[in-house]
DNA sequence: CGCGCGAGTCAACGATCGTTGACTTAGAAA
DNA sequence: TTTCTAAGTCAACGATCGTTGACTCGCGCG
C-alpha cells in the first residue's frame, strides 16, 4: 500500500513516486480534499519536495491531469459500445491503484482553482475525440451526452454510493445504461 | 445582493437571513469551498453567530439539506415528463436567489464530512418518490437513472461549463436528453 | 425610568494549509 | 580518499479554517 520501500536518491524515480501517490489521492479526495503532506508521505518524501518538483500543489494536479486519457472507452466496436461501456462502469471497483480519470473528474471539477483546466482536459481529450469517432449529426452534443451518462452514473454509484447501484441491484440499471448510450452512438433522433 | 439592510434584533429573522446566505452560498461553492465567515458576512452577521444559531457549519449544512426536495420536477405529467424536465435543465440559468438542488448535490457530495448526509437525503427525498411514482419493472434503477440524467447534465453543463451545453448549441442535446428521460419513464427495455 | 435577558460582537484558540529558504547528506566523479 | 553537486530534510512563515468563551449592547418588560 505505502511506500515505505527504501528507494536510492533516483530523481526521476521520486518524481514518479509522487505522481503516482497524487493520482490516487487526487482521485479518492479531490484537489482540495487532499493536502500535499498526505500525498508526500505516501510516497515516502518530506512534503518539500513536492513543490521543489513540481512548482505548486496546483501545477502537480495538473502534471496528474496531464496524462488522463480516455482511451479505455474508445476501444469497443460501434454495435457494442453502449453495451461495453456500461459493462465496464457498472464493474469497475475502487480502483485503488490505477488512474481513475471519471473519479479525478468528477471529484475536483468542482474547485475553482482547477476546474476551467479540467474542462479544457475533458473537451480535448474526450468530448473533441469521441465527437469525430461518433461522427453524423449533432456528434458534439452526442458525445457530450455520453459523458453525461458516464461521469453521472460514477458520481451516483461510486461517490455517493447509491444503493440502487450497489452490485445485487446494478443489472437492470447496467442494462438500461447501455441502451441509452447505444442510442447516442446510433445518434437516430426519433422527434 | 448582499444583506445591508439594517435588521432589527430579530432572532428568526436573522436565522433566516443566514439560511438564506447559506443556501446560496453551498450551492455556489460547495460545503468544503466556502467559509462560515462569507456566509455570515453576506448575512450581514458576525461569524459566531453562525455556530450559536446552528452549532456547527455542519449542522448549518444540514439544515440546508433538510429542507430540499425535487418537487419541481415532480409536477410533470407522465407522457411529457422527459420533454419538460429536459428543458428545464437545459435552461436554468446560474439561479443565484433560489435554493437550487442539484448544484447544491453536485458540489459537495464528494465532500467526505457531508457526503452521506447528501446520499440519504436523495434517497429519500428524490430516488424513493420517484421510484413509487414511476412503478413497474426496476423502478427504483430506472428512478435513479433518471437521477444520473439530470445531475451528469448540471454537472457538465453548468458546474463545468461544458462548451457543447452552451445556449447556442445546447438545443440538440436537449432534445435527446428528453427522448433518454423518456425512455427511462417508459420503463422499455429493450434488451 | 431602570433593569434583565438575549441578540450580537470581538478576540483569540489550535489546527491545518501551501509554500519557502536554509540546511544536511548521499553518491558519483576526480 | 577527497570533493562537489544535487537529492532530500527541516523548521518556520503567513494565511485561513471552524470554533469558543467572554464581552457589549439594544430592546421589551416591570
Amino acid at each position: 500500500m505505502s511506500a515505505d520501500v527504501v528507494r536510492k536518491r533516483d530523481a526521476g524515480a521520486t518524481r514518479e513516486a509522487i505522481l503516482a501517490a497524487a493520482r490516487r489521492h487526487f482521485a479518492a479526495a479531490g484537489f482540495d480534499g487532499v493536502g500535499v503532506r498526505e500525498i508526500a508521505a505516501e510516497a515516502g518524501v518530506n512534503a518539500a519536495l513536492v513543490n521543489r518538483y513540481f512548482g505548486s500543489k496546483e501545477a502537480l494536479f495538473e502534471a496528474v491531469v496531464s496524462e488522463i486519457s480516455m482511451e479505455a472507452f474508445m476501444g469497443a466496436p460501434r454495435d457494442r459500445f453502449g453495451e461495453e461501456i456500461a459493462t465496464l462502469m457498472a464493474t469497475k471497483s475502487k480502483s485503488a491503484d490505477e488512474l481513475d480519470p471519471t473519479l479525478l473528474l468528477v471529484r475536483s471539477i468542482a474547485s475553482p482553482a482547477v476546474g476551467t483546466k479540467l474542462r479544457d482536459a475533458m473537451e480535448r481529450g474526450f468530448v473533441a475525440e469521441l465527437a469525430a469517432w461518433l461522427g453524423g449529426e449533432d456528434a458534439e452534443q452526442r458525445a457530450a451526452l455520453i459523458l453525461v451518462e458516464i461521469l453521472g452514473f460514477d458520481l451516483l454509484r461510486r461517490v455517493a454510493g447509491l444503493d440502487a447501484f450497489s452490485p445485487a441491484k446494478v443489472e437492470p440499471a447496467r442494462r438500461r445504461l447501455a441502451r441509452t448510450i447505444q442510442a447516442h452512438v446510433d445518434g437516430v433522433d426519433q422527434g
